[in-house]
RNA sequence: GGCGGGAUACCCGAGAGGCCAAAGGGAGCAGACUGUAAAUCUGCCGGGCGACGCCCUACGGAGGUUCGAAUCCUUCUCCCGCCA
């Protein structure tokens, strides 16, 4: 017998809340379940923090169920102040245009909207066309202020002040559920934990205007184990954009976690059956790093696809491991001639991104963390040179995680 | 509407005219130890620069006083108390 999806999420970690447990296994076992969760458009990409609600749709697609992924181009005009202790930065229209289409693509790639088993809508579609006074009549009558305001998402904003913009946000965020709803028969909206008030509300308008039951899910809001948020790293956020990020970095984003988050990501971020989980998660020590190797892998695969995955891996064990192909690592061609006359040390850490500036190679290499091959680099006007080439490459290293090549070109 | 308190870097939070790019903690980065992990100890920690110095930007916003302002004054915005 097949296996409930409510289940599925339920045992890979997803479900933080649920407004009727029961009654959502038993839809998913009766029918097709239509569910959408909302993106916003905030960047051109998402980044690993989106990760969680993408794989929550993902899981319901392969359970032959229809994902929406509403990108929300709508209330990206007005910024979601759940969760949020100051004011979000207004997007033009212009910029969330762009950034729709950017998130749009990005999670078809991940959900493969031209097949027609998923679909990706833009709120703006019935958002922007709404008259005011219409909408107050229609909507606005169902939601109590009073009740509003007892939610955790707003008491936040209490202190710091909350703009009536934002305060409505709710109200959008519920239709949105109410439109999708009517037109699709949408009937569970998911999302990160700090979407709970919004779904909440949601399910509520549903019930009031079309008398009928739907159901909210919320996704637990991951943090590592050291207690940061997912998703982000010195360098900046983890892009799920190959261009923003390479799958090398992104594979080394996932090789890089902490032990203690191993088991967890295992699950949440790669669809490899349970057992095997549990079996890589019971290894111990440095074998652990084998697990890591196997959820960098997946998470890549997921990500960026077989081949970019494959890459990033063979070029992690050159990197590192010592077996792979060089030439799937992180590489720069310098030519022969600028090598001849001498190459500051800081310049090249630049040039291949392994420090962002100037000053950034200078810090570093005062703690000792720039290498050349073997060599240890003291100053930033230590020269790189021919000399330092073996079989017409070298390898540069800054700290212990980040490792780039360098070829010559012989002209 | 009145009175009082407050806003400091990624976060928390000291500083009350020059010694302030601003104590301390957290986060982050790096070194040592390891396993590309954690814990621990140590260093760095606004940004830029051919760099023991120079140049930008910053103590809520805008002005002012002063040789000199995160610090004093005026005003605006927002928070928090108390009174109406």
């Amino acid at each position: 017998m097949k296996k409930n999806c409510y289940d599925i999420l339920n045992e890979r970690g997803f479900v933080r809340q649920c407004t009727a447990e029961a009654e959502v296994r038993e839809l998913f076992a009766k029918e097709t379940v239509t569910a959408y969760i909302g993106f916003d458009p905030t960047a051109r990409s998402l980044h690993a923090g989106s990760l969680v609600p993408i794989m929550g749709l993902m899981h319901l697609q392969r359970e032959g169920h229809r994902p929406i992924a509403l990108v929300g181009g709508g209330t990206g005009l007005i910024g979601d102040p759940s969760g949020r202790t100051e004011q979000r930065q207004l997007l033009t229209r212009e910029t969330l245009r762009e950034n729709f289409n950017g998130v749009r693509s990005q999670l078809g790639r991940f959900l493969g909207f031209d097949e027609g088993r998923a679909v990706a809508v833009d709120n703006s579609e019935w958002l922007e066309p709404l008259n005011y006074v219409d909408f107050l009549r229609d909507i606005g009558r169902h939601f109590s202020v009073n009740r509003m305001l007892s939610f955790e998402s707003y008491r936040q904003r209490m202190e710091k002040g909350l703009s009536f913009l934002e305060f409505n946000y709710q109200l959008c965020q519920a239709y949105d559920f109410l439109v999708l709803y009517q037109r699709t028969g949408c009937r569970l909206q998911m999302g990160g934990d700090d979407q709970w008030g919004n779904i909440v509300a949601g399910v509520d308008l549903v019930r009031r205007v079309e008398g009928a039951e739907v159901f909210g899910l919320t996704f637990p809001l991951l943090t590592t184990a050291t207690g940061a948020k997912m998703g982000k790293t010195a360098s900046g956020a983890v892009w799920l954009d190959g261009d923003l990020l390479s799958p090398y970095d992104y594979y080394q984003y996932w090789v890089n976690v902490d032990d203690r988050d191993v088991a967890r990501f295992l699950r949440m971020f790669t669809f490899l059956p349970l057992a095997q989980i549990d079996e890589l998660s019971a290894l111990e020590g440095a074998e652990l790093r084998h697990a890591k190797d196997i959820l960098a892998f997946e998470a890549t695969r997921i990500c960026h696809g077989d081949e970019a995955a494959q890459t990033a891996r063979d070029g992690a064990k050159a990197a590192f491991g010592g077996d792979g192909d060089l030439n799937n690592m992180p590489t720069t061609s310098v030519s022969r001639v600028r090598l001849a006359a001498g190459i500051r040390a800081a310049e090249l850490f630049v040039e291949t991104g392994l420090c962002r500036s100037n000053g950034e190679a200078v810090k570093a290499f005062r703690s000792g963390a720039g290498w050349i091959g073997d060599r240890q680099l003291k100053d930033h006007t230590d020269l790189v040179t021919l000399s330092d080439l073996a079989g017409g490459e070298f390898l540069l290293r800054m700290g212990k995680k980040r490792r780039h090549r360098i070829i010559v070109d012989i002209d």
